[in-house]
DNA sequence: ACTTGTTTGAAACAACTGTTTCACTGGTTC
DNA sequence: GAACCAGTGAAACAGTTGTTTCAAACAAGT
């Protein structure tokens, strides 16, 4: 019977990940069963994934008890590899509450930066695919239709970030634009098109597009957010008019 | 052996779908099965399919040939009735045409008038979870891990949609504001922030966001139309300078 | 009634599914 | 050496998979 001890030796290597080479049975059997789920979703065999992998089938019994839970294994893995190889910029809250939250222009083009910098570590995420091959078509797969077990997990990595999201843009907002309808608005835009530099690909390969030069997840970034800074500027008519001498 | 003329005698039928009854197996089979791939994917399996259907497994064999070809008769059946049941309202070249493009007030107004109905459709098309219980999630499946057979035929699909859509936002910039790029930025913008009407659901429900009131298709539309033509209308100096008085 | 062609249900098919068992490594500790 | 133990491979397990077969049911035309 599995009792779900083994994996303490395996998840404290911090390396990255070699190409299924001199890595334990273990990660090999996440990071191969991963790329396999993603592709297949759970018409993956165990089979294809044990000979992928380069191991018998007793594997997956023996370290994960079992086939469902070698996937939720996937997702956990494929989050906490997608937040350590792309950490989302630790906004440091004294940095902020020290920030006049008036139209002093130094202090609110210091929050902007923030915001960019904020928008760029979360689309490198999303739209590096040479480094996240599969894990991003894996946490797509469960948004799309989540399953009891995983969602919530996933909803715990995703919360934290968010919120952040969330505090930034109330501060780029300042006292006197800030609302919960507005804030959820620009962050519901801006998940809209974060998420759309993964799922864009395959709709533009869809549609025959050239794919463009605009693939450098920073540059996307650095479009959403001139966007979404357009956006709040306009709603500041004081600032605009200042600009417009 | 499976010859593949059964069908044509229920493609005819015109009526919207009845609750798995009164319609013919074939129909049933696909309304059902429809469902449960856009849930389990390919894991879903032939004989729960015909048990929710209510016919013997044989069924399958004889009117779709075999599992993979009534898989792929679902993705079509779910773009004909997306496309039947929200068409989006053809734009009138004609009346385009005759429409001049410079900064004549009233005929500007007439064509954003046209991207708003246009976007409008869409975003039915999109966000109408009622009328389209696992079309758009079967679908966007497909968009994510395309497979070979599937993904050029939904090109097809989304390919005139698209098309309607770069040339109305060409018409809505004029011409000495449009460009390829700038045209590809919005549409890119504007597919994102549609997608997001099915995913997005999902996404709150796992955040633990309560669900907005946002969701009427429309109001969303509206929200994306007005950004739209803000975003346009920023880059119009002339204009504006003539709305600022 | 008889023939015709279409549709269905039950059973059977081989192949494959996830899981378990068990003998057997290779290495460590007494 | 002997005893131990995590780790592995090969085989076997019962159950399920997609597909096929075949006889029966059915409606329609003659």
């Amino acid at each position: 019977m599995y009792v779900g001890v083994h994996l303490s030796s395996t998840s404290d290597k911090s390396t990255a990940d070699k190409s299924t080479a001199d890595k334990s049975t273990a990660e090999r059997l996440i990071s191969v069963a991963g790329e396999i789920f993603a592709q297949k979703g759970h018409a993956a065999t165990v089979r294809e994934i044990c000979t992928a992998a380069g191991c018998s089938v007793a594997a997956i019994n023996y370290y994960f008890g079992d086939k469902q839970r070698l996937y939720v294994r996937c997702v956990e893995a494929a989050c906490e590899r997608k937040q350590r190889l792309f950490p989302v910029p630790q906004v440091d809250t004294v940095e902020i509450d020290t920030v006049e939250i008036d139209d002093d222009e130094p202090s609110r083009c210091r929050l902007e930066e923030l915001l960019r910098e904020f928008l760029r570590a979360v689309a490198r995420r999303v739209g590096s695919e040479a480094n996240l091959p599969w894990q991003n078509t894996l946490v797509l797969r469960e948004i799309i239709t989540p399953s009891e077990q995983v969602s919530q997990r996933l909803g715990e990595y995703f919360r934290p970030d968010f919120q952040r999201l969330d505090r930034l843009l109330g501060e780029v907002l300042g006292k006197e634009l800030d609302s919960l309808a507005l804030r959820r608005s620009l962050a519901t835009q801006i998940l809209a098109r974060t998420m759309f530099l993964r799922t864009g690909k395959n709709l533009r390969a869809m549609l025959g597009l050239d794919t463009d030069e605009n693939e450098v997840p920073e540059r996307m970034a650095d479009e959403i957010c001139d966007s979404i800074l357009n956006q709040i500027q306009a709603l500041r008519p004081s600032l605009r008019d200042r600009n417009e001498r």
